[in-house]
DNA sequence: TTCCCGTGTGCAAACGCTTCCAGAATCCTA
DNA sequence: TAGGATTCTGGAAGCGTTTGCACACGGGAA
């Protein structure tokens, strides 16, 4: 394991000229700087990290925080901040913790404790205004998925306008009687997607000026299994059934897709379902979806904390960002049946 | 931002004794001890990573290098592998990389260049010796999911048995025209997964005296899609339909299940469909299926790397570990009809 | 009593870089 | 031609830890 020095000696310069030439900091000429690239090349040089850190106090680094892994929305979303910082020379940590008080508090302290990351990227974490106030002011930039959030630049789909798009998808199709499938508005934390999604829809139908009830939305787990359970169960009584299901994510839309052709209903003839995500299996289905990007989301994140770090004076966004999400539209709505 | 130095007056003691005392390592008298840590405890004091890694050589990172992330099979896997890690006090470095041979190649030497893990766990990337060879005299553990790899301990299922046991279940009940709906044999990544998969099929129904001709086997993509599309192809013509398939992983039989049920067959009457993970779904689905934990083979490769971190002279298995996958009967498959 | 060993502590030398500073050489401008 | 600005290079001082070594102290064995 060779060091700056034998890359020194061998290039025939001193130890502050290898560091300058091979980090392209500073006066260093051409001729020298290819001697020193060749020399470190036939020795294998590499800097260390850590010695490096040490002085300039960057590591080069990018902590993640994220719930869930083995979910489309979120491993999208780690694909596209691995894919950004990769590109860009840093390496990504990876932290997944629940969504528990404990657990996410225990996760922020570790994070603050250690002097390992550069920045931070937080996904669908709620860091409330102390946590993050003591985060930047360590120097440590912060960007957030999901949010908003005071303090720290975030960014996400508009939850109530995609709910209100979908929904007004169905109604401009003619449906009245449409039924909302979403998550559990008790579920605090992931800042409050669940009931914005289902405020969306409330507007929308409101507009319309159709009467909500409690019995208009109901709460489910966000997979194909929760989509397909509460399907069963509401479209199992024919008189009490829709003529069309907002599911608050494609999953669940395609969950209700399977129940209703369990039933012997066909979508969209007796049923249509939309949802939202525009996840890569609703091709498949044929589900109507309001699509949006989580890889796109994350690489946006790594732009805003990487310009923090390497910009002097740029700053992000200091309010939310809302990316878009556009309606994709497939063969699961229609018209309801005269 | 505080100093191992600050502690120590504010201790009384010299930094050689706050190292001491905060790391666990040599003599320290308890009072001392405790009085460390209360004056770290106030000044909110947290060691330097990358000072402490300049002198003793070790990061407390893990490498972990995987080919996709959004997929059932690997996300577990990493979730397996966090886990463990962050047990251990152990951070995880993320490497999400392509199969193909240039990329894989380019992350390798990453690997080799950086000084910042400590150790590397591969999934599915066929290291080749010298690769190996040169990681390991770096003095940097590495073990592998999948394999098995001449010189790093290794672990997965055994691809051959898993195949042959599934084909041995539709063969048990009397199926004779089993389609073997495999991936794609030409990719030579992945330690010959495919592969090996169709070989336990063949094996089993030669064993059994059924003939295997080319007809019997179809490729497509490991996902729900592919297996979607390959059924609706396989299972069109009614002539020449099998009266069970056996999928090389669960989606694809998710997929040929829904195929099968879009033509108007019933599972498992008509067909019978079986698979290989327990994927999460499969349960929803009935889905008959050879199971295994990769979060549980996360752990494991997990555990190899850091036991050889901090157990001198502990070794790992030295040849390949096949780790135990069992059959899930569910209500995809039956005898055949008549 | 003497000697040795197990404890407890501090000093100072690394660890492998980056960067400030100073000095030398070269170049341009007046 | 003088003098300042620009380019290039090396010496040396850290960066914040860990750890080898030396030393002091006490208790038990001989």
């Amino acid at each position: 394991m060779s060091g700056i020095e034998d890359v020194a000696t061998l290039a025939g310069v001193s130890k502050a000229t290898v560091s300058r030439a091979l980090s392209g900091r500073g006066y260093v000429s051409a001729e020298t700087r290819t001697r020193v690239s060749a020399a470190a090349a036939t020795l294998g040089y590499v800097v260390s990290s850590s010695a490096s850190s040490l002085v300039t106090g960057r590591t080069n680094n990018v902590g993640v925080i994220i719930p869930e892994i083995n979910q489309w929305f979120f491993g999208s979303i780690i694909e596209g901040v691995e894919r950004a910082l990769l590109d860009r020379g840093y390496d990504l940590m990876l932290y997944n913790t629940t969504k528990t008080v404990e657990e996410r508090s225990r996760v922020f302290e570790y994070f603050l404790v250690r002097k390992r990351v550069d920045a931070v990227i937080a996904v669908t974490l709620e860091i409330t205004a102390p946590e993050a106030e003591r985060l930047l002011s360590l120097g440590k930039p912060i960007a957030g998925i999901g949010g908003p959030l005071v303090g720290i630049p975030t960014l996400s789909i508009d939850d109530i306008e995609a709910a209100r798009l979908a929904t007004e998808h169905l109604l401009l199709l003619g449906h009245r009687d449409i039924v909302h499938v979403g998550g559990d508005i008790d579920e605090q934390m992931d800042f409050h997607v669940h009931s914005k999604r289902l405020r969306g829809y409330r507007e929308a139908l409101e507009a319309a000026g159709i009467r909500y009830d409690s019995d208009s939305h109901v709460a489910t787990p966000f997979d194909i299994p929760g989509g397909y359970r509460v399907g069963k169960q509401l479209l199992g009584d024919p008189r009490r059934r829709p003529t069309a299901v907002f599911a608050a994510c494609d999953e669940v839309g395609i969950g209700v897709i399977l129940a209703a052709r369990e039933l012997g209903l066909s979508v969209p003839e007796d049923l249509s379902v939309i949802g939202i995500d525009d996840h890569p299996l609703s091709e498949m289905f044929g589900l109507t979806s309001i699509g949006q990007r989580p890889d796109l989301q994350g690489e946006q994140a790594v732009d805003w904390v990487i310009r923090q770090l390497e910009e002097p004076g740029w700053t992000p966004p200091s309010k939310h960002t809302f990316v878009p999400a556009r309606l994709v539209i497939r063969s699961s709505t229609a018209p309801p049946r005269r």
